[in-house]
Formats: C-alpha cells, structure tokens, sequence
DNA sequence: GCTTCGATGTATCGAGCCGATACATCCCGA
DNA sequence: TCGGGATGTATCGGCTCGATACATCGAAGC
C-alpha cells in the first residue's frame, strides 16, 4: 500500500517550509531550496513542478494574485504562497519523528526546518538518525570482517573512507544532542540529570 | 535524446563488475553489491532484476547451467555469468572518464572498480570528482556569503556540516591523486616532475 | 540601433531506481 | 511438527532526475 501522502514526500515538506517563510514562485524556490540543503540534496524542476501542481490541487498553497501593474507581458511568475491547510499540514509534517525524517534523503530537509520543530522531537529524530547511522556501520563492519582476506586496495580505501565518514557523522549527531538535552535542562531544571545515561 | 545506455547505467556497471570475478545469482549479487558499497549505495531488487533482464537480452551476460544434480526442487538459482560481449563492454565502460563516472551516484562504483581501470583514467576520474566537488563547494559558499545575515543556526551548522564533509573528501582526494602520481612516476622515472602543477 | 547571449522563468518527457510486496523453498530450533 | 528466519525470484506504483523546449528580459557589444 503507497500510503499516498506522508512517505517520501521529502520535496512536499521542504516546499511548505519554505513557503512558510515568504510567498516565492518556482524558479526562486528551486534556487532557495538548493541553496539551504547545500551539498546534501538538489531538486530538479521535473520534480519541483509536478510538486507544486499537486500541493495546489489539495489546496495547501495558492496562486499569489500580484498587482496587475506587475504583470508586463502576458503571464509571468506565478507566486505561490500557503494557505491555512498548508500550514496546518507543515506542523503536522514537522511533528513527524519517524524514519522517514532520519533517512539519507530527509533528514537533511527535516533538520533544515528545526527552527520551527519542538525540542522533543528534534531530540528524536537526531536520536533515530544516529541510530539509523550505527545501525548501518554494525552492518558494514559485519561484512568486512567476513570477506576481510580477499579485497583490493581500493575496495579497503573506499570501505575505509565511508566507515570514516559515517564515523563522523556519529560524532556530529552525539554533540547536537549534547547541545538539545543541555538546552532542555535548562529550561527544566527541575528534571535530575545523574540518571540519564551516556 | 536520452542515449539509450551509458548514462546513468550505474548498476550496469556495478553488475558486470562483480560478475567479472565469479558468477553469481541475483540474490548473492545484491549482498556483496551492498556489501562492496557500503555506507554509499544500496540497490534494490526494484532495478536489480530489470537490469539483469537488460543484460541478459543484450547478451551481456548468459545463464549458467548448474549440475543436473545441483538442481534440489524445480527450478531454483539461476546463475549469471559475464560473456565474451560483457567483458568488452565492462572494459568500455571502465575506460570512460566522464562525468558519468564522478558524479555522486557513480563515483562510488567507478571507485570500487578501479583495480581494473588503467592508471590514467583513474586520475582522470579523481580529479573531475574533485574539480565537481569544488565547483559545488564555490557555489554553497557564494550562496553562503549572500544570505549570511538571515539564518537561524540550524540552518547554519548544517551549512557547516556539510561544507566540512565535502571538504574533506577533497582533501582524501588530493591524497589519492598524489598516491597516484608518485606510483606512475616510479613506474616511469624518465618523467620530469617538477613542472607539475601542484 | 540591432543583435546576441546569459539569466530568469514555466513546463514536460523518458527512464532509472526504490520501497513494498508477493510468493516459494529450505533449514533449524522449540 | 510447526513456525519463523534466511534464501531466492519477481513485479508494481510512484518519485525523481537529466535533458529538453520554449519564452522573456536586460546588458553587453558592434
């Protein structure tokens, strides 16, 4: 079953959230949302308009009318901004901590709109991600310990580059977390920290 | 004009590759492709069983006929070999340093196979992966400096994060390039390497 | 003044790939 | 003996990309 709505929608949820922030039209928003997730993503427009003509038709954006002295010659940009159900669903969206936020392809998107996440589930989603991550180098150690005699050199160096980055990341995610569960110990402190483990 | 093979045929690749060093069925193939990969790629039998399809109708590659008594049930492995047509092309393939071979989704592959692929194309294929990592790097970095002022720091660690990531790819890059450099001078004194740029 | 060229802008198509799923067999332990 | 997990082949719907087409606008160049 597709579930229809809510699985990889990744593009769903970095256009809401930008269009939260200010109305935009397509050509901007492309350039926008390639320039948030940096190196980690790039959306084409063969994915960004079919994107927005279904977001239209369930009614969470809307075509911005400009004032007609804008327009010069016949159409031009069409600026889409979001509506109340847009909005609505974009909470919901960023209220999600499951794996659909934590895999390669969304975490990045998710992580970008943390600003407008609570700090629980930012919490659970770093949470998830690191697990996901050291989930994935158990597998792959596994497997390299397994077949370890017979492998070139630059299988070895790839293998190795990739533990190593992964590694890192770890690292990154442990310090994030750090950082959120001091933050939210200090806006409770009434809450023991001794028992917390690591 | 989509080219009809040789583009983003990555899993071709990857596929004829590891059936280069034994044969193997569909299911074994999947592991150690995923295992080879590691921490970059994961295919799935989605596009693993069509491409073996493809191949097998371009008679890239044959199914191998197992003992008579191997076979327990009715039909049960079904093993694939390279043929003589699948080894030209996989060395076709290795030959080509193109973009195709350092883009994100590929490198990896071209990488994990470069034990097979002349010394030169390999030093073509590290240094387009890492002029494409720095050109992304510029741009990340321009879009950077542009928006500077209005960005909230979760935006801006993951701006951080991921120019640190890619920066240090370049820099194992640049190791690997140098390795290369020194091995195919000491295969080859006679070569003046003072004049090289960097 | 005229033209060419690159940035801006909307839009579609073919094709690759994934996730989920279905279904069958084999073997091992409870 | 029975269930569950690994092995094994296979497909379907749907998302996404890269390439491409087409149109407008301003600036640079001749």
């Amino acid at each position: 079953m597709p579930v229809a709505g809510g699985q990889g929608r990744v593009l769903e949820l970095a256009v809401l959230g930008s269009l939260h922030e200010t109305p935009l039209h397509g050509y901007e928003l492309r350039k926008r949302l390639n320039a948030l997730l940096g190196m980690f993503r790039a959306f084409s427009y063969g994915s960004l308009y079919p994107c927005l003509r279904s977001l239209l038709t369930q009614g969470l954006i809307a075509e911005e009318q400009p004032a007609p002295a804008t327009i010069v010659g016949g159409r031009s940009k069409i600026v889409y901004k979001l509506t109340a159900d847009g909005k609505e669903r974009l909470q919901d969206m960023l209220t999600q901590a499951g794996p659909s936020a934590w895999e390669d392809e969304s975490f990045g998107v998710h992580f970008a709109f943390f600003r407008h996440t609570e700090a629980e589930v930012r919490l659970r989603i770093l949470e998830g991600r690191r697990s996901r991550l050291e989930e994935r180098l158990d597998a792959v150690r596994t497997a390299l310990a397994r077949t370890r005699e017979r492998l070139d050199s630059y299988t070895l160096e790839l293998q190795r580059h990739g533990l190593e980055s992964v590694e890192r990341e770890v690292r990154w995610l442990n310090e994030l977390i750090a950082t959120e569960r001091r933050a939210s110990s200090e806006d409770r402190p009434e809450r023991d920290t001794t028992s917390t483990d690591e």
